[in-house]
DNA sequence: CGAAGGATTGATTAGTCTCAACGCAAGTGG
DNA sequence: CCACTTGCGTTGAGACTAATCAATCCTTCG
């Protein structure tokens, strides 16, 4: 069984909102998104949401999850989505047999760590504009990697609600951050795109520094990562 | 050379604010607080700064810095520290002679990365009273465990400014917002020490949901990290 | 066509920030 | 041993960002 064919083999989708794993629950598969987006969230008990992070197509969700006697946060369908979820046997089985797989996915833990760090200052010390325009920026490289000059557009799966509940705002204050955006960087949101004419100038808002992403660093991390875990099988 | 050894042999000390590591730099070391706390921390170029996270003795501050090309955060001394330095070689030894010590710090990536989701929602979603109740009821389990009732005492080396900096709030407002604490749960903040008279209260407060620490899971953590990785040495 | 979800707008308020002093205790140097 | 400095905590007044409450509008979709 290759991971391309188990990833196949356990396709599953999901409705908008609808809860994948639960807080409190004990997290029983390895989840890769096939299409569409994902979020982590946690909920206060007056029922107050943070999104934590956003889970990109081929992106895997929650090695952590794998890990850990009960989930400490919910992961939930951004819209319609589909993932692979892969049960722990199989994906036991598939780590042991490639460890490039074992190397790769704890690599992706490390840069979402990275992630979750950024929206971390991001919610602390940013007002609202330059939260909503750095979590652009971030969403934008993400997908599209860093553009040399210009700007471009990508996928933007999240309604105002959401992002609000990503970037601690408020709905009705993100609605007026959007429209200053669209204002000052001429940004657009639209049919669940991004548009962005000047990344430059909307990097230059939100003081998007893209090093907490390690874009293009996968190389190199590997190699690292199996010294880290002694790369008895590496070729 | 075993891990108790090299930690001696290679102990150092800081002075309060003073930089082990700075954002961008490529970090070369395995570092192992010994005494007093290490603080990670961003900073926005117009000087803006978020305290990421504390590190407390007996934690490891960067497997992460330890694989990645160029730091994303910087790493400093909360007050008087000392750590242990272990080169890179060294470390790599180290772990290739203890698997044990691998998973060991793995967990402790697992468990880093679940207060820094929390801290998320802390920032994101409480309020000032709120985010510094838990702060303080964190802060305490993590040295103490949790109270199976009452209260207790533990260290607290932050000063209100860098509880500012920890919680996004403003030092005045933290001043405010502790003063706030003391009258409703008596809670005291003196000669670095936290003393809390009755825990639950305080937990209920900060609406404190422990679940994210993981406490007493490291044994069950260890084998799936094992499983994760082959757990070809296992005994 | 009606219903639902999402975006937009306005008016008001609350929470937190900002600026500016002042107090107190510990440490330092003469 | 005293004068000075420094770090940290405390207080007050006023400004401002973002939250809240409440409609209304637009779009999509069954």
């Amino acid at each position: 069984m290759t991971w391309e064919a188990s990833l196949a083999r356990n396709a599953r989708d999901y409705l908008k909102g609808a809860d994948l794993v639960r807080e409190g629950e004990r997290p029983a598969a390895l989840r890769v998104v096939l299409s569409g987006w994902a979020q982590k969230y946690k909920q206060l008990p007056d029922g107050r949401r943070q999104i934590l992070a956003l889970v990109l197509p081929g992106q895997s969700c929650d090695l952590d999850l794998f890990t850990v006697a009960r989930a400490d946060h919910s992961l939930s369908a951004v819209r319609r989505l589909a993932v692979a979820e892969i049960g722990r046997q199989e994906a036991v089985a598939l780590l042991d047999q490639c460890p490039n797989l074992a190397q790769a996915l704890c690599w992706s833990e490390i840069v979402t760590a990275a992630i979750q760090r950024e929206w971390t200052i991001n919610i602390g010390q940013r007002n609202a504009i330059e939260r909503v325009a750095q979590l652009m920026c971030e969403l934008f490289a993400r997908q599209r990697g860093m553009p040399a000059s210009g700007g471009g557009e990508c996928d933007f799966l999240l309604t105002q609600w959401q992002l609000a509940e990503a970037t601690g705002l408020t709905q009705v204050h993100v609605n007026r951050t959007v429209q200053e955006l669209r204002r000052r960087c001429a940004v657009e949101l639209r049919n669940l795109r991004l548009y962005i004419p000047d990344f430059a100038e909307l990097a230059a808002l939100a003081a998007f520094n893209p090093g907490y992403l390690h874009l293009g660093e996968v190389d190199l991390a590997a190699d690292r990562a199996a010294s880290l875990f002694g790369g008895r099988e590496q070729g």
